[in-house]
This record gives C-alpha cells, sequence and structure tokens, in this order.
DNA sequence: ATTTTCCGTGTAAGCGCCTACATTTTGCAG
DNA sequence: CTGCAAAATGTAGGCGCTTACACGGAAAAT
C-alpha cells in the first residue's frame, strides 16, 4: 500500500456514520438519493459529512454493486480539431451528468482488440463511447457479446444493431453542391475523404445527387481521393488546377483539407474566391478564423458528443430499450470564400 | 444492479483458481507478479486465466489495496493543437506503463476547485497530472495538504515544492530572436502570449535578453499583447504594421498566434517571408504544413509529457523523493518563413 | 384501543481482490 | 533417512460501500 498513504486519512461512510450517530446503510442511503430517510437525519448526516470532508469512495461503491459513474471513451487519438469538438460536447454533458470519462485510445494495445474490449468491460466503465473511424466490424461483435453498453458516435453500424449518432453527410454535401451550382458553378471538384469510411462516401454521393439533380455531368476527374487531412487537400489541388478545364470551384470532404486547398490556390498566385470559390465540411472552429472566412457544412461535432452521452446514459437507465439510430443536421454555414461566377 | 448485467458473466479470480487448481491467494501472487510461486504453478494459473478469459477487476483491486493503474490528467479542454500533443505523450508513455488515463477539466465544478481536488484525490486516479495554464495556487496548496501525488505540466511551482515539467522558454526565445538578428533584422516584434503565464513571460523575458545583448534598443511599441490564440495574433499584426516604422520581422510568442499573423500579412498583400519574417513558438504539427512552413522553435510538447507520466510513476513508486523540475530543451527549426534582411 | 401498514433504520452479507499469517511442501545438509 | 530452513501455498480478514432483510415504532385503518 505504499502508493496512498492517505488511506489512513480517509473519511469513510463509518466516520460520518458515527459522527451522526446513524449506521453506515443510513448514510449509504443519503448519498444514494433512496427516499426512505427522514429529512432530518438526512440533513444530520448531510452536514457530518461535510465537517468530515467526506468525498465517497468510487471503486468501493462501484464494487458493492452501485452504478459507476465512469464511461470510457474510445478514440484513435485526439489531434484534430474535428476529434477535439466531439470530446468537448462529451465533456460538457458527462458534466451535466455527474460522471466521468476514461480515454482509451485504439492506439494502445494494436492488434488485441478482443482483450482490449474486454478489458475496457472489466474495468471501470459502465458503458463506452467510440468515436472510431474505420471501426472494425469485430469491435461490435466483441462488444455486443459483451452486452455492454455503448454507442458510435459517427459511425453506423450496418446491422442497425448499436445505438448510434451521426450527421446528414448526404444532404450536407447536397446542399453545398446545390449552393454552388447555385452561385453558378458547373465546374465544381470534389475532393474524398478517407474511402470505406460512411461519413465519407455518404458525402460523396451527395455531391454527385446535386450534380445530377441540376442536370451537370458528373466528371470522373473532377473527383478525388484525399484523406481527411490538410497535407492531402494542398497535394491534389494542383493536378485539378492543372485539369485543362479546371474547376472553378472545389468541394473537400471536410474542412481540414479545405484548408489545404486554400493554401496551395494562394500558392498558385489565386484569389479566394474570386478565382475559385471553395467549400469544406464540419465546420471546425478554425474555418471562421481563416481568410477569406470559409464556408462549409456545419456538421454539429459538439452536440453529437452531447447526444451520444445521452444515448449511452439512457441504455444505462434502461437497459432493455431498442438500439436507435440519431441523425442529426447538417447546414450550410456560408462565409466567405465562395462567389457566384463571373 | 441494473447497470451491469454483465456482473453474472464475469470470471473471477475464484474462477480461475478452481480451474487451476489453487486457492485465489495463489492466483492473485502470480497477477500480481510477486515471486515466491512455482514456476509451474504460475503457468498452470496464466493458462487457466486466459482460457476463461479472466480479466482482473480493477476495483476490487485497489480497494484491497493494490495499485490503481489510473492517474488523472486535469486540463482546462483539449481544443488546441498544444494540448493534443501534449496528451498524446501522456497516452503513450500511460500504454507503456499500462495506466489509464482518466479525464478531467477545470470546467466543471467551476469555483469550487477545493472540492473537485479532494474528489479526484478520492476517486480511482493514483496521482494527477496538471496542464492547467493559469493554474491558481490554490490547487497546489490543495494538493499538498491531501498529500496526493501530482506533476505539472508546462507550469512551474514558483515555491519549487512541486514535480514539475516544462521547457527552456527563455532560451528558445532567446535563440529565435538572435536568429532573426542573425538575419540582419532589427525591428523586430513579439507578440506575447498570456500575460502572468510562467511560460510566456519567459519568452518575452528571452526575447528582450537577446535584442539588449546584441545592441539592440527594446522598442515598447513593437511588443504587444496576445492570448496564444489565433485572432489574436491576427489582429495585432495590423496596428504593428501601420506603425510609421513597421518591423521586418514577426515573432509570435506561440504558432497559433503565428499562422494569425500569417494571414494578416497575406490580406496586407505581402509575401512571406520575401517582405517580412515570421517566427512562431511550440511547433504544433500545423506548423510545417503551412505554406510557405513556419520557421518555429520546437516545445517537445509530446515528450513534455511523457516525461510528466515518468515523474509522476517515479512519486507513485518512491513517495518520498523530494519534487525535481525537469526542464527540457527547445530548439530552434529553421523552414521557410524568414528571410534575410535585403 | 387494537390491528395492520408502512416508514425509517439497523444488521449482516457480500462485491473481487490483496496480504499478513499459518500451514504445508520442498530442498538439502547431516 | 531425519531435521530444518526456505519456498510455496492456503486461510482468513478486511478494503468502503450497497442492499436484502429484519425490526421497532408511528401512522392509518378498523
Amino acid at each position: 500500500m505504499q502508493e496512498r498513504k492517505k488511506a489512513s486519512q480517509q473519511v469513510t461512510i463509518y466516520d460520518v456514520a458515527r459522527a451522526a450517530g446513524v449506521s453506515d446503510a443510513t448514510v449509504s442511503r443519503v448519498f444514494n438519493n433512496k427516499n426512505n430517510v427522514r429529512e432530518s437525519t438526512r440533513e444530520r448526516v448531510l452536514q457530518a459529512a461535510k465537517k468530515l470532508g467526506y468525498v465517497a469512495n468510487l471503486q468501493a461503491r462501484i464494487l458493492a454493486g452501485g452504478k459507476s459513474h465512469i464511461i470510457g471513451l474510445l478514440v484513435p487519438g485526439l489531434d484534430n480539431a474535428y476529434m477535439a469538438e466531439i470530446v468537448r460536447g462529451i465533456d460538457i454533458e458527462l458534466g451535466h451528468a455527474n460522471y466521468e470519462m476514461i480515454l482509451y485510445t485504439t492506439r494502445r494495445r494494436g492488434g488485441n482488440e478482443a482483450s482490449y474490449l474486454q478489458y475496457i468491460a472489466n474495468s471501470l466503465s459502465a458503458g463506452l463511447l467510440l468515436v472510431v473511424p474505420l471501426l472494425s466490424p469485430k469491435y461490435l461483435e466483441i462488444l455486443s457479446d459483451l452486452e455492454y453498453p455503448y454507442v458510435l458516435i459517427d459511425e453506423i453500424d450496418e446491422q442497425n444493431n448499436s445505438f448510434s449518432v451521426d450527421a446528414t453527410n448526404w444532404q450536407g454535401a447536397y446542399d453545398a453542391t446545390e449552393y454552388l451550382i447555385g452561385l453558378g458553378h458547373r465546374r465544381i471538384a470534389f475532393i474524398k475523404g478517407i474511402v470505406g469510411l460512411h461519413s465519407s462516401d455518404d458525402r460523396v454521393q451527395g455531391y454527385k445527387a446535386a450534380l445530377k439533380a441540376h442536370g451537370i455531368p458528373v466528371r470522373d476527374d473532377y473527383i478525388v481521393e484525399g484523406d481527411y487531412m490538410q497535407p492531402s487537400g494542398y497535394d491534389k489541388t494542383f493536378p485539378l488546377m492543372a485539369l485543362p478545364t479546371p474547376p472553378t470551384a472545389i468541394f473537400a470532404a471536410n474542412d481540414h483539407m479545405a484548408l489545404g486547398v486554400m493554401d496551395a490556390i494562394r500558392e498558385l498566385g489565386m484569389d479566394i474566391p474570386n478565382d475559385i470559390s471553395i467549400v469544406g465540411f464540419d465546420d471546425i472552429p478554425q474555418a471562421s478564423t481563416t481568410h477569406p472566412k470559409l464556408t462549409t457544412v456545419l456538421q454539429p461535432l459538439e452536440q453529437m458528443g452531447r447526444e451520444g452521452v445521452r444515448l449511452l446514459l439512457e441504455q444505462l437507465q434502461y437497459p432493455d430499450r431498442p438500439p436507435r439510430r440519431l441523425t442529426l443536421p447538417t447546414q450550410l454555414i456560408v462565409r466567405d470564400s465562395c462567389r457566384p461566377l463571373a
């Protein structure tokens, strides 16, 4: 026990019980908001607790069968604005519900998903939030085998067997493309995200659908592959602009790539939006601090995080409710990176 | 217990013991790497455990006096690249040590630091990592009252009474300034970070010291106040460039602000680095994906995170070691945003 | 006033694991 | 072989808390 010398000083439920002249069970009841405690004793207990500085010991509480009030968050990493926004939402909502969050990264235990998940499930978290692009179906399988509550954020379960939160990716892309078309653009290029990703694929489809709906042929040479990261947006812009008939607008499947596009365009000596229009997707905070400000499709990341938490807590409370999929609306945010075609 | 139906399925130490034909104590010994277990039984236990899919129950382990293998991370939020880098380092090192991390944000329990810390200390974490700019001294006081192990990252304890990790902010700023001077610049402006922040103040001092060392007078109108965020870098650039004798180089106290400066400069129709040189500080990932690539002072953020973890684990293992302060070297990273003065 | 409820509280038995101590087994000198 | 120390393993108690159950007393019903 060298690890926690403070153990000796820890105020337990017994100390409070003694101070308040009741049994430990009563103290427990008070702190768990059980209703069968007389108001006067409840207050006596509360006061004693406050005076002694009592703070419940979580592990004991969980072990004894209480609720853990901790949920796990599994992510590949925190190193991008997209993730940070979602996590912010999660944190806020968790705060309201008085839950803590423990962070797991897929970086760890690479390969051995099964035991990692098993480990997580057996640990302190009562449930798991997954923000894992390119989620392997194996994960879901294991998770449901474990009968462990979880929610997918910005990712869906093809089997429709999981709680999940995502956004109207198709519609968002459709709207943005239509906006560009409305501005008079006909030569609209699209930089794709990571192929295979649900969100990414939907965006391509939305883009194509809008073109078709307006009788504009889909040109394959206008559709290039990116990876959702800034450098890919930058790199892919040059070949696009080197085309015999270069596009007059570029729609990047996310803001990070759009930022890269802007860099490339500037490097080509062209002006945004006068020479070319650019649209992104996500509306990360940075989108509104660039110059010109980026027109983009807002994906309610923070809200997705929040709803994810709600869905998880709901599961914890009512374990038997059937899985639900929540799809939040995106919204076109018009800023300064587009202009009507002359 | 509606919260965890899986409880019934949980494989306990007893199951393993039975399967291996030993007592639970022996199983415990095996999993705690105690040395007085015969090799043959150790293996028998391990095999049984593997077969049953045994995973230790953390709360029970902690409760019984074992090590928690969880540390807490207290941050204001995750929403910037600086923090993300540090957290990445923390995560990596924690992974090596087989520790988990639980995330606490100062956003929660605004105001009531004392009880929040008390809560944290009484929770599952064995120690706390603080990445809290503008840390109130009150925090430290409470923490040491609690005799709770903690490490400060990129922040120092004036009393020198805490374990902490930071970087050579003064030297880094000195080096960068000297580099600019070496390039022939004499009119070098500086955009400060958040005043009051240890790191920020040191950087100003380093900048001033370099100027003085080279006999260049420190001009107050060249030193403006920022807040470490991109918009402030952008905003503060305009008045600077509107000066009767505008600077030929701008040194921003961090990369985020430098990015803002670059935006502003471009908006003024000037070229980087031909018309003006720019230097940042931190070397966040983005610094190398801008165009031109940003010359900056590398602050080993990831490593700071890692060392922070090391220091914390060290404390957990040897509770009586006196506090240490670890200062990691910064390094000037020359890229493309500076040019010799014509 | 007496019986029936029900409310408020205490008692006790764990939750899964660790560890001091007791006990058995092993290794080895004599 | 015997004896004994050392190594290996088992036993039991406890970590702080929750919760089924028991129980006394007060309120409600008759």
